[in-house]
DNA sequence: CGCTTATTTGAAGCCCCTCAAGCAATGTGG
DNA sequence: CCACATTGCTTGAGGGGCTTCAAATAAGCG
């Protein structure tokens, strides 16, 4: 349910990594081709192997990106939040999206039309650059993931996906940091099973690390999960 | 043990995807500032977390790029052969080299210093355009990996990984796809110890599906290994 | 209140890891 | 050409971490 409105704020869009460098003439034309629209969670914004016709930049909210193996088992690959790019690979090389788009909380996005965003990188070569390095760096951030997934323990992998919600969608409290997060999420982001989530979970609970209900995790001492996803 | 010789053949490589679309001038710019060198197996073209100052277009042979993690452990990312590109992230994004490169097979190989190449990349807008495609091939690549470990047992991964190595550099021959590697790689590439490896491999011999000796597999029954690969 | 969804907990079992030992092929030096 | 070390591979036994299956509890929602 995309809903146009009014043009975004140069300003704070312009932030994003994708337009550093680039000069106001040049961000006037890209955000004057942009359209502004909100998303209401538990909507999708699109779903894989859907033709990819739109890039998205997430202004606020977080849109979770998951996919479906060959096997049949869903996984989380990342949560976006402001200033990130969602489609980028999918639209910079002419293929359908690989993941599904869904909106986890309340969003405000702008995104551009494919054709009109390839215009856009031929007539920028400061785009195309910032397009590759962010793509760049996702390709790193998989690649790490994958090397930790090697030798982890359930209580590491878990650890390190309460950590990177943390960053990517927490919201700070008196008492730490809130992370909205089903136990089957944490699961579909580690690879293991959500009965072994909640095992682990209810443990940390038991040592006062965190405190958790039904789809929150309050993380309430950092530094030991830190310490926790490096093997104690 | 980098040895300068004649300049490569235009023909030849230019038909790499990074050198798609451009036309001859650039092409004789692009191969004017490089430099062919060849490397003998066991040689290391890098080493992680070397500063990046080249990129390289491997002519020939087969290269290993293989990760140490946090934890101790080393995985390997991926073998390349003629045609693929190394160092593309680290150059691209102007970070250390993620992975160590060492030759498998003798190899012949051009190379790109890194400033040089990041000028090409700003005269030659369709080179950067081409890298980025590139580059997000790659990260798919990765993205589909993260997402097969999850609920795959330990012959699937093995099936998976010799399996690639064959598509990546694989001999053909009259009973087979020969794969010169060790059970340690196959192992680092998966994830998984070696005697797990030795095991499976030993089995699939028994079956019929492979032979395999001493640093070496030889697929007989590629049809069967792509049936245990996706679970029977 | 029922119905669905999210979570907890237990018990059984299997897959894979760990550790230990031995074998075969390949060098290497005398 | 043999002695010996090294490297790569195989095989066995034991144990543990995680999955699977089953069942119960609790929270949200019409």
């Amino acid at each position: 349910m995309t809903v146009p409105a009014r043009l975004p704020p140069l300003s704070e869009m312009s932030e994003a990594l994708l337009f550093q460098g680039l000069d106001s003439i040049a961000l006037k034309r890209i955000f004057g081709v942009a359209v502004e629209s909100s998303m209401r969670a538990s909507e999708t914004l699109f779903h894989q192997g859907d033709e990819a016709n739109r890039l998205y930049l997430v202004v606020s909210g977080v849109v979770k990106l998951s996919q479906v193996t060959a096997n049949g088992t869903s996984h989380v690959l990342r949560l976006m939040s402001a200033g990130d790019i969602i489609g980028c690979v999918a639209v910079f090389n002419c293929c359908p999206y690989p993941a599904t788009a869904f909106v986890e909380e309340d969003a405000i996005l702008i995104s551009w039309a494919e054709p009109q965003f390839r215009r856009l990188m031929e007539d920028h070569p400061d785009l195309t650059a910032n397009a590759l390095r962010l793509v760049g760096a996702r390709t790193q951030e998989f690649v790490t993931r994958l090397g930790e997934i090697n030798g982890a323990t359930a209580e590491q992998k878990i650890a390190r996906a309460v950590l990177r919600l943390a960053r990517q969608a927490g919201v700070k409290e008196t008492n730490g940091v809130r992370v909205g997060t089903t136990r089957q999420d944490l699961a579909d982001m580690s690879g293991i099973t959500y009965f072994t989530v909640s095992r682990i979970v209810s443990n940390w609970k038991r040592l006062g690390l965190v405190e958790a209900d039904r789809r929150e995790v309050l993380i309430k001492q950092p530094h030991a999960l830190l310490l926790l996803s490096e093997g104690n």
